[in-house]
DNA sequence: TATTGTTATACTCTATAACTATA
DNA sequence: TATAGTTATAGAGTATAACAATA
């Protein structure tokens, strides 16, 4: 019934559409310009992401480090390593668990933070230039949820929580 | 002025929730997912994905195949002869222009596709556990936009082309 | 026994340059 | 001269297993 102007297609959802498919190209695609944009400082994106992140939460151990960022803590050595050798970043015992080592930046990595971060901004603010104020809040609360959901399934039914 | 019963707290907005962070996480996190769900079908993520766009797309130059996938043609020359050798592509020279090889998939490879699919839906299924259909499409139509306009600058101000 | 950090290794993915055959 | 595909190679990221020190 009605007229039939256009023969009633499927809608096909393409896999190219795939919020999950999409997800992953465009992780890899932003990553490609933070790695370009922070290459001038010196920094690649997990190195960025650590030194970010020892900012953010203050001194962690290497375990707690790894898990926030999805970096095995096997692999996280030689990046510590690095970082530290440039002096961004100081390890030292804890004294209450001998086998932790307690990370945390130094003054001059949270110096080297604050150019990072304008950086960031500028790398997100292009990327996401085809949305609007309230489009990217949208966005980064929906993938809060996904991102703490799959951290740890049991957060799901609980508070607000982060996000 | 008003009732201060906690201080102003300037919303500190860790790098942890930014947009672009999260994407370059997420993503990891949900290739990883492809990867052990696609291993018992003997795919590789870039494989996966190559073989779906294949469907979905048709006959198509391996040009305009790494484009869409965002995988570079000398990457995708190695990717293409093993999925060509275990018959679930074909690779032919084009006619009009004997420089390009027309791509497409083979009847096993559609065959196996509709297993790939399956599994696809369960892994998204499962990582947007936390998002409820409005929400996934919500992020979907986002995510959608962000690709286009990375894809090609010039869409952005176009029709709503795709998403 | 279990956990933290470490070392080592293999594999996948990414980036780049140079080559060939065609146009 | 430019483009499609190819080859080769180096670098970055990921996944595993085994080990020492400590709990």
């Amino acid at each position: 019934m009605g007229m039939s102007s256009s023969i009633d297609v499927p809608a096909k959802q393409e896999f190219k559409r795939h919020a999950g498919f999409m997800l992953a190209q465009l992780g890899r695609a932003v990553t490609r310009r933070y790695r370009s944009a922070m290459a001038p400082i010196g920094l690649n994106p997990r190195e960025t992401a650590a030194l970010v992140q020892l900012r953010d939460a203050g001194a962690v151990g290497q375990q707690a480090l790894g898990a926030t960022l999805d970096i095995d803590a096997s692999n996280l050595v030689a990046l510590l390593n690095d970082l530290e050798v440039e002096g961004l970043l100081s390890r030292r015992r804890d004294p209450e668990d001998r086998r932790r080592h307690v990370v945390e930046i130094t003054s001059a990595g949270t110096a080297l933070v604050d150019e990072v971060m304008r950086t960031a901004a500028q790398v997100e603010d292009q990327f996401f230039s085809s949305l609007d104020e309230d489009e990217r809040t949208t966005l980064r609360d929906l993938l809060c949820r996904v991102a703490q959901s799959t951290d740890d399934p049991s957060t799901t039914e609980v508070t607000g929580a982060d996000c």
